[in-house]
DNA sequence: ATAATTGCAAAATCTTTGCATACCC
DNA sequence: GGGTATGCAAAGATTTTGCAATTAT
């Protein structure tokens, strides 16, 4: 599981407690969490962490490469730690939940040069909308 | 020009001076602006008009399908009311600039049952990411 | 030892709400 | 006239910041 955590310490990411516990919440498939969830699941297992803390080490995370932001139109942002297998999201547009897919028909084809606007394109993200099980 | 507000007459939307103000600063290609940029360039037009009108009117335009809102992962909501002809987001990292783009390989393989989870799939989000040419 | 991380509390951003007044249909 | 939209100001939600105290390497 903790593939993670490992990845951070074998990058030489500074740990303390505080980013230990950020990284082992996080740590998973179909994990899309607030901030604000990431702080509350942390704090079960250490309870004076700060929501400042939360807020730079998923600044960090982020910046690593390792954990991508989300918005998925509702306010708060979300974090995926699935950065390393790329992938697409399905986001139920009632409840906001989300689920990783995985791109069936090869990549998709790129952005031609008279579409480019001059923009140098380094990636593209596909998300698919709909309703989920529970909310249909 | 103004598709957008013989539109939204022709729905019955009421009218009002701030809501065609509103919806005279947003029509248009490539126009992808926050709430709060649409209401600076509103309050030229309408001095007075005041933030809770535009937030209300631009959550009205979405809700009615004539405005999409979208999430650049920069702070704030921006919306687009090219929302009638489909389009895809090429979007620069850097500066948060947006593009339209239009889809050339026809629309994109639906998601396969086994990718679904239960969902109904109701539609597919492209945004390609970036460096503008003035950013790059 | 030393530089980086933490926690706190306050501020900055972005958005929503309640209610009296003004206005469209 | 009747009901909806507006403006205001205050509250709510999310994220950032500055700085002294703490902690990892």
């Amino acid at each position: 599981m903790s593939d993670l955590l490992e990845r951070l310490r074998g990058r030489g990411w500074r740990m303390t407690s505080q980013r230990r516990v950020v990284a082992e919440v996080l740590d998973g498939e179909h994990v899309h969490l607030t901030a604000d969830e990431v702080h509350v699941r942390a704090a079960r297992l250490l309870p004076e962490i700060s929501r400042a803390t939360v807020y730079n080490a998923l600044g960090e995370l982020v910046t690593l490469g390792e954990v991508v932001e989300v918005s998925t139109d509702g306010r708060a942002k979300r974090y995926d730690p699935n950065a390393h297998r790329p992938h697409q999201h399905l986001v139920c547009s009632r409840c906001g939940l989300i689920r990783d897919v995985h791109p069936t028909a090869g990549p998709l084809a790129g952005l031609p040069a008279e579409e480019r606007f001059g923009f140098t394109v380094s990636g593209v993200e596909v998300t698919y909308r709909g309703l989920c099980p529970a909310c249909a």
